[in-house]
DNA sequence: CTTGGCTATGCAACGAGTTGCATAGCAGGA
DNA sequence: TCCTGCTATGCAACTCGTTGCATAGCCAAG
């Protein structure tokens, strides 16, 4: 039910639309939580049904309408009550470490041009996050001081920032891997 | 499908029933997919149906029957295909990184014992990986030289052992600045 | 001797997440 | 002019993943 308390702290910082929402999922909020804009949607309607969330009709010239949603006092204490839960540390999916691990009962060097792409994303990302910290936490432009919620903001991005590094390093260690095992075995 | 393709691995390397299977989804799987014991007899039965594994019927003295799979030509052969197509990079879905931006939203000192007894999970499961990398890697008891599937199994071991020790690092940087929040806002 | 735990497999129901498609008006470029 | 792309919402069908429950024999501890 994480995608639900996600939407309750994205529309408590700032109320918005579905359509808003999912471009958040794939910006700031997208460090860490996911979704499409089908699963917002949907989700939007059952909480709005169940009354913690209200909705405003917008119309607006030159393109549709849309539907702005907003925290009641039920969500804020769905949300509150959230917080005060344990939740389940995360575990490991990671598609690629299968795919590595695969790598031995087949050419391991196959892997080395997947592998390069998928650092040239965590690359662009930690660049993206870096820029985005600059702009709102460290730069010239930036508040000073923080209140709460932005030095929360500004953690959570820190642990994007810390992964995407972990995860380009890593990914060396990987290519140079790959590499050593291809010029002692050159194809299996 | 991933799942898929992380039993066919899982096979490959060795034989097995759909509870040893999850077992080591438990072990040393884990630090790169996790599945439960249902997902994975479902999946099980379908790769087989599809003729992707094959089935031996074990009886056992003292504990019940159990069936062991291995994968079959066209097990491998999907497996290998699999390997040359690109896969997307994965993104985050991090749970407690929701709850710190939602602590804004209530008081953010309530979240120090969650944070902390997601440190303390952190820090067994790293151990547990260095031991094993000692026991099977690097220790003396370890095989030397390495073969391809155990470089490959190491570097994916690592990536975790660095996943786990960067996740510690920056929880370590959420509880002090939860704790600074703390003192100078004490309660919302 | 009863309770709990381990091996071993499985069904049923539900919730979460993905993919394809549909609608509809407006703006900008080839 | 047509095609692409953006804003904006939504349905339908599907797969993936979780939770609760059931069976069943064995073993060890209290």
């Amino acid at each position: 039910m994480a995608l639900e308390h996600a939407i309750l702290v994205s529309l408590l910082e700032k109320p918005g639309s579905g359509y808003e929402l999912a471009r958040r999922f794939e910006r700031s909020i997208g460090y860490f939580w996911t979704a499409t804009h089908q699963q917002i949607y949907r989700v939007l309607k059952r909480m709005e049904s169940e009354g913690l969330l209200a909705v405003r009709a917008l119309s607006q010239q030159s393109r549709p309408d849309k539907k702005e949603y907003s925290v009641v006092g039920p969500g804020r204490a769905a949300l509150a009550q959230w917080l005060h839960e344990p939740i389940e540390p995360e575990s490991m999916r990671h598609d690629l470490a299968v795919k590595i691990r695969g790598a031995a009962f087949d050419d391991p060097s196959v892997l080395i041009r997947e592998v390069e792409r998928h650092r040239q994303v965590h690359s662009d990302r930690l660049a993206h996050y870096v820029a985005g910290e600059l702009r709102d936490f460290t730069g010239p432009a930036a508040p000073t001081p923080l209140d709460a919620g932005q030095e929360l903001q500004h953690v959570v991005l820190r642990g994007g920032i810390t992964y995407e590094r972990m995860t380009i390093a890593w990914l060396d260690d990987v290519l140079a891997t790959l590499r050593r095992l291809g010029t002692s075995h050159p194809h299996a």
